[in-house]
DNA sequence: TCTGGGGTCCTAGGACCC
DNA sequence: TCTGGGGTCCTAGGACCC
């Protein structure tokens, strides 16, 4: 038995905002999500684009679920399909953002998601009362300012209210977990990838070991776990308790870790020269974005997916260089490096790029004795503000003029999705 | 005939150093 | 005439989440 009483308790609250893709899309036509059925998808001129978001209608009435494929959807006169409007989302976002700093001061707010946000009411109770009426209240506000439905749920720590959420309140719109309900409400929950932070794979492991539902992983041995799965042993443990130590705030500081990009190809490409392309494409927008972020880094990983037809399934690799960069071509010639050594003339069908070990720009030589460096530096951040001054295309390294260059078709999209 | 895109964290083995 | 041991870094792979 686990005591609770050693445990902090505070009052956690996450909210969710609703279909949110398929809300905002909503939003901008008018429409109820509530009662038309709607449906924002990758890319409507790829049949087998996936569903990134389903209204509630769509969910009920033609069973089609985040992940469904468009080719999944019937005809019908009554559905409403979308490409994705990323920059509207993200405003919206942020406008949800702005309600919840209203109630709470910043450091009380960790984004999760896009639209999933954790809020720390504690202490909040002589400004605005029960934590429940206040989540309430917010919940109001959003709906009443941006028409955004929301489900909201609420607990001791980030974990339980995250829980509560997806276990109950997404049915039933509000929910709010104490310890004491961890048996009752927690315990039965079967298959265990209806867990957060379970899925499919440590399902399977656990089945094997006899544990099916979350009471059975509770109970379990705890030294069985830790030798089947180590530090996530202990870990699967205390959260089948309810109990995580993160912190509110303690991860809202770290900034972010990796940059990257990746894409599923509209074709398989079939030469070096095509694909060479499409990395330097992808590296120019990677380095840009750790460019904005003054952000550099040490460890640079292709990705490369081969067709179906072809008789392996790809690579992934990576190395790391002596000083962080943000320059597209330092990175562009280690991926050529990395692909010339691993490229097995098969089809490519899928690509990946990211930098990790990322430094702060200030931590890199920029110094007196190598005044290329500097105009290197500037040269990129010269073209990063034309592009966001006349568009992504106004620049394109000369080899993207060519079939192989996606970016031309890509610049309509933002995070990889139509605008 | 179909392939989303952006991330995070953990583990294990090998290299290298003292 | 045996197998040290700890620490750090790098790389590949796996798992999970929204």
């Amino acid at each position: 038995m686990i005591d609770y009483t050693e445990f902090p308790k505070r009052k956690i609250a996450i909210l969710d905002m609703v279909s949110f893709y398929a809300s905002c899309m909503a939003v901008m036509h008018n429409l109820d999500v509530e009662k038309v059925p709607i449906a924002v998808v990758g890319n409507l001129e790829r049949k087998g684009s996936v569903v990134l978001a389903a209204s509630p209608p769509m969910k009920k009435r033609f069973m089609i679920k985040t992940g469904s494929r468009l080719y999944e959807i019937p005809k019908h006169p009554e559905i409403r399909l979308f490409n994705p409007k990323m920059t509207y989302f993200l405003d919206m976002s942020m406008a949800v953002t702005r309600i919840l700093n209203k109630y709470v001061p910043a450091e009380a707010i960790h984004v999760y998601s896009v639209d999933e946000s954790f809020i720390d009411l504690t202490g909040t109770e002589k400004l605005w009362g029960p934590p429940e009426e206040t989540v309430k209240n917010i919940r109001r506000e959003i709906y009443d300012t941006l028409k955004l439905p929301s489900t909201a749920g609420m607990g001791p720590n980030m974990l339980i209210a995250k829980l509560a959420l997806d276990l109950e309140a997404k049915k039933t719109g509000f929910a709010k977990w104490e310890f004491e309900d961890i048996s009752t409400k927690l315990w039965p929950v079967h298959p265990l990838s209806e867990m957060w932070g379970i899925g499919k794979k440590t399902e399977q492991r656990l089945n094997k070991m006899g544990i099916f539902t979350v009471g059975d992983l509770a109970n379990a041995n705890l030294n069985s776990l830790e030798s089947e799965f180590g530090i996530m042993g202990n870990q699967l443990y205390h959260h089948a308790w309810g109990i995580d130590l993160s912190e509110l705030g303690s991860t809202i500081l770290e900034r972010q870790a990796s940059y990257g990009k990746s894409q599923i190809l509209l074709r398989d490409y079939h030469t070096r020269e095509e694909v060479n392309v499409v990395i330097l494409e992808m590296c120019e927008d990677v380095a840009r974005r750790a460019r904005e972020k003054n952000q550099a880094g040490r460890t640079i990983s292709l990705g490369i997916g081969y067709s179906k037809h072809a008789y392996e399934s790809g690579f992934q690799r990576s190395r790391t260089i002596e000083e962080a960069t943000n320059d597209t071509m330092k990175i562009y010639r280690v991926c050529m490096t990395l692909l010339n050594e691993n490229y097995k003339k098969q089809a490519v069908r899928q690509i990946s790029i990211s930098i990790t070990k990322l430094e702060e720009e200030g931590s890199m030589q920029l110094s007196l004795f190598d005044p290329e460096k500097w105009q290197v530096r500037k040269l990129g951040t010269v073209m990063d503000e034309i592009r966001s001054d006349y568009g992504p295309t106004a620049i394109l390294r000369a080899v993207s003029l060519t079939d192989a260059g996606t970016a031309i078709k890509r610049s309509k999209l933002v995070g990889g999705h139509n605008e």
